[in-house]
DNA sequence: ATAAATATGAAAATGATTTTCAAATTGGAG
DNA sequence: CTCCAATTTGAAAATCATTTTCATATTTAT
C-alpha cells in the first residue's frame, strides 16, 4: 500500500526539524542532492491531505507549509504568529469553552482539528 | 492617485453581492463582456492587500476569494463553513474574552481585525 | 532471489498569474 | 468645454509554480 523510501524519511526529518513556516524551495534546497522536486511536491501533497501539514498563502503570495505536531492531545489549536511564522499549540479549556459557546449562542460547529489564529508572538512582541 | 471605473463598479458590485467563495474565473464568465481577466486580477489582488476580501488555498487547490462585509463593527470574527464556504461575522464578547485570555494566559497577541475559523455552518448541519 | 507493486525524478506540459505596452479613459486646470 | 498628464485597461506574451508523463529504480512479500 505505500513503500518506505529513503526520500520520504529526509523530507520528513526536515519538516520535522522545523518550526517555521517554509516553501516547496526551501526544502529543495537543502536537500537536492539527495531528493527530487517531485518527490518533495508529492509528500508535502500528502502530507497536507493527511493533515499533518497546514498549506496557506503568505503575504508575499507564496505557498507556505508548516509542520504541525504529532497530536497526543485532544485540540488542535495553533497561534501563529504573522511576524515569525511560528506556530504554537494550545491546550487549554478556552477553547473547549468558546467552541461550546459558538455552538450554542450562534449555531455553528467549529472545525476543533485545525484552528489556526493569527497574531503576534511574545517573542516578536518585545 | 486613484481613478474611478466602470470596471472597477462592476467587479465590485459583484464581489459584494456574493456571500460565498469565489474564483477569479467565477468572476470572469460573469463579466466577460464588460471587464478583461487581468483587470479583475488587479482589482483583487489590491482589495486583498487593503484587507477587504480574504484569500485561501480551498481542499480542492484553488485559490478562493471572499468579501468581508464593511465594518462599522470593532472586531472582524468570521466563522467560515467548509462545506459551503459561507462567511458569517460575529459580533460577541466572546471573542474580547478569548483574546484576553489567550494574551494573559499565553503571552499572544491575537490579530482582532482578521480572525476566520472553520467549521460547518447551522444550514449545513441539518 | 524473484516478481509485482510502488516510488522516483528528469523532462515536458499545464495553467494560473503577472508583465508588457499601446490604446483608452479619467479628472483636474485653464 | 478642451486639453493634458496621470492612470487604467486588456490582449498577447512571458513567467513560474505545480502537475503529468513515463522509463527506471526501489521496496516488500513470498
Amino acid at each position: 500500500m505505500s513503500y518506505n523510501t529513503k526520500q520520504k524519511d529526509i523530507i520528513l526529518d526536515l519538516i520535522k526539524k522545523n518550526h517555521h513556516e517554509f516553501t516547496v524551495k526551501d526544502i529543495y534546497e537543502d536537500i537536492k542532492d539527495s531528493v527530487g522536486l517531485t518527490t518533495i511536491y508529492r509528500l508535502v501533497d500528502k502530507l497536507v491531505d493527511e493533515g499533518r501539514i497546514s498549506k496557506t498563502i503568505g503575504k508575499d503570495n507564496q505557498t507556505y507549509y508548516q509542520y504541525l505536531e504529532e497530536c497526543d492531545h485532544e485540540n488542535h489549536f495553533y497561534l501563529k504568529c504573522d511576524n515569525c511564522g511560528t506556530m504554537t499549540h494550545i491546550d487549554c479549556d478556552c477553547i473547549g469553552d468558546l467552541s461550546k459557546h459558538i455552538s450554542k449562542e450562534h449555531k455553528f460547529k467549529l472545525n476543533e482539528s485545525n484552528i489556526i489564529i493569527n497574531g503576534i508572538c511574545s517573542k516578536c512582541n518585545k
